[in-house]
DNA sequence: GCCAACGTTGGC
DNA sequence: GCCAACGTTGGC
């Protein structure tokens, strides 16, 4: 049977890597998160399996929410909202889709960069990312403040207090509703002010 | 296994 | 720059 599509939401500060930078390039990985959480979200059914028949050969202990019998996790095709934060404002501002799960996240071998991991092997990596897709740029980004005053995103675990994972879990529903909100334009918008 | 100290995130 | 909230580390 094959499994429904996903929402995610995925934050990136645009000095270090903007929609614009994806539109670019069209396809990348997302590297750098070094959040087991936000990992566990990346590392889809077969890289979650694998770290769970590893640890219980090694007696180790995981997450409950990566022994469940369905754990959410990624697969290709699911979409995600981009999301800048630290930004001005901190907004979303388009979407993109998720091309592949469970990649050991290659900065985590090299010792020039800051994702390096002293402990991590290529043969057993800590790390892993997803590869993503650029979708589409919202012609008006969804602010954090419009969300935050938006009911029908309230349940949305960027809004929650204390909330800061990178990666996500989004519903249907709450992404549909962004979706909306940052595709219509704004009133008053002129086209002369439209240009890039 | 506890928990204090420290580091990071990210809005404001 | 400030600081609340959270995650990780390491001594014991």
């Amino acid at each position: 049977m094959k499994r429904s599509t996903h929402y995610w939401l995925m934050k990136s500060e645009p000095d270090v890597f903007s929609l614009t930078e994806l539109k670019r390039m069209g396809r990348t990985l997302w590297t750098g998160v070094r959040n087991y959480q936000a990992r566990n979200y990346m590392l889809g059914r077969e890289q979650t399996a694998a770290l769970v028949d590893q640890a219980l050969s090694e007696k180790k202990k995981l997450a409950p929410s990566m022994t469940s019998p369905n754990p959410l996790t990624m697969e290709r095709g699911d979409r995600f909202l981009f999301y800048h934060s630290n930004a001005t404002p901190p907004a979303c501002v388009g979407t993109g889709r998720i091309e592949n799960v469970g990649v050991a996240d290659p900065e985590q071998f090299d010792k020039k960069l800051e994702g390096f991991e002293p402990k991590a092997t290529k043969q057993r990596p800590m790390w892993f990312c997803a590869e993503v897709s650029f979708e589409q740029e919202f012609p008006k980004p969804v602010s954090l403040e419009t969300l935050r005053h938006d009911s029908e995103v309230s349940s949305m675990v960027l809004l929650q207090k204390g909330s800061r994972l990178s990666v996500q879990p989004v519903s249907k529903k709450e992404f549909d509703r962004v979706l909306q909100l940052g595709r219509q334009l704004g009133p008053g918008r002129s086209p002369s002010k439209e240009a890039k």
